[in-house]
DNA sequence: AAAATGCTTCGGCCAGGACCGAAGCATCCC
DNA sequence: GGGATGCTTCGGTCCTGGCCGAAGCATTTT
């Protein structure tokens, strides 16, 4: 079965150490220089150059040349999904499995982060809570969809939702199951909105070289008030 | 990072190839024995044994033991999911790759399969189509839902979708991309069920040894009248 | 031009792990 | 009991692939 050989292809293209080190660096979207992964990978560029190349033919990244640098980035969503449900499978494992070690950088990404294009973390499992708290969102283990109340609490926080929606009347985000939080959080269109949204407005701000993101004070003030969070 | 070492290790044990074939085997969500798992990778049983137990004590499988044989099925669905993601990446790049070779069980394979605990395939796609064509579902992107009209269709065929719905009114269906279509299936509460009153109805039936249905003359009869596929 | 920077290619080292044959336990059957 | 059958453990071979140092291109800077 040739199928066979690409499913195993493309899962230990993820399954070493440095290279998964790299595409986790690469899930909130961003594009990277080789160098840059170099180091947060732990290893020599040299190396990071092959397994760049690797990971490139493959398809799992896309490679942009510019100047003397060379941006690298997930090929596309799929990917990205592909590793939120490896993690899943990973952290399901971890509960019965050694305490986990919680150092002060995976505290801040346990409280918020960026999950390639949409919010995750105690914020974005909070978020979700209130939004179906408020009958704004309706969400089930497969699926779940924004109500007309919602629709219209959107459009207060000046995101105009419906514009989402494809030909059919409805509008669907998608949940995820969060792997610190092990609830589901909003992912999605809907998911993927809000998130750039918040970025724009400076209601959160990407935290240097990791995928977490910190809260403003104006974030704070929005999401508690607009969307009932806490 | 103690996460990405747990990513890793669950990532490279589906990439191998031998452990890929198993975990294949295991996506119609039956239980096999070491030895048919053994057959289906092409190894001997001693080495299927060492796979096994690694994939066991990682939680990717769980082991019933029973006389003398031990039954080998996917830990959780969780694990289905994950391998269907990576499908869905694996799929994309054959897109630009040389050309697929089909071979007569491929074939089969193509055409009505299950993915876990749902239909696939051909067949999968076709009455997605075709409940979509006739106004019982929506899909989109991210999600779907059953329509009234839908509920209505789904009981005149022996099947009571709307117990299904947990506290919420809706009946959320997730659509699950074909790799071999290339087109969303009915995945979720709703396509597990619909799969499973299809083998108990005798509408399909499971093809000796691999993930391949066939459509039995009364499914044919019920899927083109009931639900108006083709 | 010359030097610095970012990245890649080449060559060689080394460890992990995939594989099988043989042997050892269980369980079931006669 | 003795003999199949299903599975595992052990020991040993072999090869893939990850890693780095050194050298080689390409681009930008001085």
């Amino acid at each position: 079965m040739a199928n066979n050989a690409r499913f195993a292809e493309v899962a230990s293209l993820a399954g070493d150490p440095a290279r998964a080190g790299m595409l986790h660096a690469l899930m909130d979207g961003r594009a990277l220089t080789a160098s840059e992964l170099a180091r947060v990978a732990g290893i020599t560029p040299q190396t990071a150059s092959g397994h760049l190349a690797r990971l490139a033919t493959a398809g799992l990244l896309t490679v942009e040349k510019q100047g003397r640098h060379r941006y690298h980035r997930l090929a596309s969503p799929s990917v990205a999904q592909m590793m939120e449900s490896i993690m899943q499978v990973a952290s399901g494992l971890e509960a019965m499995r050694p305490p986990p070690v919680t150092g002060p950088k995976d505290a801040a990404l346990r409280a918020a982060r960026t999950c390639y294009d949409h919010l995750a973390g105690h914020l974005g499992v909070s978020l979700a809570d209130a939004l179906v708290a408020g009958g704004h969102v309706e969400l089930m283990q497969d699926a779940g969809v924004v109500t007309d109340a919602g629709v219209a609490l959107f459009r207060r926080i000046g995101l105009d939702v419906a514009s989402l929606s494809g030909k059919t009347a409805r509008l669907f985000c998608r949940p995820c199951l969060d792997w610190s939080e092990r609830r589901p959080h909003l992912a999605g269109a809907v998911g993927r909105a809000l998130c750039a949204h918040s970025l724009e407005e400076g209601w959160i701000r990407r935290l240097e070289g990791t995928r977490a993101v910190a809260v403003t004070p104006k974030g704070h003030r929005v999401f508690r008030e607009a969307i009932g969070v806490r």
